[in-house]
DNA sequence: AATGTAGTCAACCGCAGGCAT
DNA sequence: CATGCCTGCGGTTGACTACAT
């Protein structure tokens, strides 16, 4: 390519570069009015915009889009994307369609500059020490109760036969380990046991990853934690992974999405290296207290 | 008041996956 | 089945703004 860049250059191979006149971006919403998102390429012939589809695009999603939030991440939602990027890693979209009406890049960008430079917030180094707490009690009592199940088992085995009985309230996919459950987030905090949509959570990521590492359990009881961190994040996790469509809950998250949450594999390690999990102190005072 | 630095935001680029031909 | 196009995603860059010195 030549010339310099930067926003600079106006025009390169016919299409305009750099910031959007407010002229351009009327052609472009009346352009999505009329035709709907979608076909971005079409829309410099149809509108005379000398944009690029991609650009287009990347204009509408994150800024001209009607259901847009203005305004700053609040502590709320910044708490839900520090626990939703524990779950993800850098999958900005994904982690947006559980913040409604913020795009990706606006949470890609909070995210660098919160958190990548090494400096978090208080907001966010509160939510990481929740997360991690929450996530150490539960391997804890996890422990104990398989052990505790172990020898219920022992037990139990005459008198029940079919051995539904104490279960946890899901009922499907019974064929992996589902202690995991309810039992384990009972313990952990004297609270409530877990929305059904924790669960659906943790069998949506069992669904989608298909088989089960140890690393893999560890993600969904930690989804199954953020339930009770943060209940409207484990809500919205259900949109992002496409368990809950349409009805439901539903106030927020509203059409996008719909779509699939494709790929369940999660390589730790894309993650892993962002957050030095190791590195954290948590002070032991009370964890389970919600922001 | 001027300058330097850090933070924020908008936009671009390259890549990958899905789909139509 | 192979190829090309379109779309979406994540990473990166650069301009602008706010704050500190």
């Amino acid at each position: 390519m030549e010339g310099p860049i930067g926003w600079g250059r106006q025009e390169v191979d016919g299409w305009r570069k750099g910031p959007w006149t407010s002229q351009e971006d009327k052609l472009l919403v009346d352009h999505v009015r009329q035709h709907g998102e979608g076909r971005w390429n079409s829309v410099s012939k149809l509108t005379g915009l000398k944009r690029s589809g991609k650009s287009c695009r990347l204009r509408w999603v994150n800024y001209l889009r009607p259901d847009l939030k203005r305004g700053k991440i609040t502590p709320q939602e910044e708490s839900i994307i520090v626990q939703l990027h524990a779950l993800w890693g850098n999958r900005w979209s994904t982690i947006a369609r559980s913040l409604p009406g913020r795009t990706d890049n606006e949470i890609k960008n909070y995210w660098r500059t919160h958190f990548k430079k090494g400096k978090p917030s208080k907001n966010i180094e509160r939510a990481r020490a929740r997360f991690l707490k929450q996530r150490q009690e539960m391997q804890q009592s996890q422990k104990q109760q398989q052990m505790l199940q172990l020898a219920g088992q022992v037990v139990a085995k005459d008198e029940n036969e079919d051995g539904g009985g104490a279960r946890a309230p899901w009922t499907a996919a019974d064929d992996d380990d589902d202690d995991r459950g309810s039992a384990v987030v009972d313990d952990a905090c004297a609270l409530p046991a877990p929305a059904p949509a924790s669960l659906a959570v943790a069998e949506a990521a069992a669904a989608a990853g298909g088989q089960h590492h140890h690393e893999d359990d560890l993600i969904m009881h930690d989804a199954i934690a953020m339930d009770f961190m943060c209940p409207m994040s484990c809500a919205l996790l259900l949109h992002g992974a496409g368990v809950v469509q349409g009805g439901g809950t539903g106030s927020c998250c509203g059409s996008t999405a719909s779509d699939e949450y494709g790929s369940g594999e999660e390589d730790g390690a894309t993650w892993g290296s962002l957050w030095n999990l190791d590195g954290v102190v948590v002070d032991g005072a009370g964890a389970c207290t919600l922001w």
